[in-house]
DNA sequence: TATATTTGTAACCAAATTGTTACATAAATA
DNA sequence: TATTTATGTAACAATTTGGTTACAAATATA
């Protein structure tokens, strides 16, 4: 792979970890999520579910998909959505920087204060 | 307890929880999350880390300290930040519920549609 | 005490987000 | 073939977000 294209893997790469964040941030967005975890489900199926308009659920699921949370496989009309791990995991990985604290149970300002 | 009391107290946990993932989604807060980890570091500090001006710093470390992320801890005029991992865990709780997916690796979608 | 330092906050602005309704399109069905 | 169904999208409005500059207040220091 050339460099430049490895730089522009890498930006993508860190867009999408970008997104991923904002995409979760939302609590509609994040019931979507719970929605299509537990089973493919096409778009008129999640809209259901709630109170506001089918193209606000669209917007919701389009910000979905261009984060990589979801995923879509056409059948016919109907556009099912499935939970995609992959980019959860990126959640998770960010997580796994702080796990160093959960361990090192010391009290940090305390420490700092006595200096 | 109250009854009701509990219910306003799930209901602000829920909101806490809320408000978790709102500030996670921005970059620049996770770049404070990641100074403040390190060391507890005052606010003047953590600005100098950034180009933006301090008073959008100021704001960003307002939705921290909301949000629970973040712990202030006064010393004389200076105000240092420190982690909170509390808030973070609810983050990490949220992703336990899809830990299930994880663990069976089952392509669901195809499963649904040989149906 | 006068000055410098650390911080908060108000007033403002631009852009993004989140919703709406109206309309278009493609596929399935009567 | 005509109609229903599933979906996308454009145009718009309200609200939130993320930034700015200017100013105030409290603490530390020369």
């Amino acid at each position: 792979m050339e460099e430049e294209d490895f730089d522009k893997e890498l930006n993508r790469l860190f867009e999408e970890i970008m997104d991923v964040f904002k995409a979760i941030a939302d609590p509609t967005r994040r019931s979507i999520i719970d929605l299509v975890a537990v089973s493919p489900i096409n778009i008129n199926a999640i809209a259901e579910n709630f109170v506001m308009s089918r193209p606000a659920v669209s917007k919701h699921i389009k910000v979905l998909l261009d984060s990589g949370l979801v995923g879509v496989e056409q059948q016919g009309r109907d556009r099912f959505l499935f939970l995609q791990l992959k980019a959860l995991q990126e959640v998770q990985f960010w997580l796994k920087k702080y796990e160093y604290f959960w361990n090192t149970k010391l009290d940090r300002l305390d420490d700092y204060l006595k200096k």
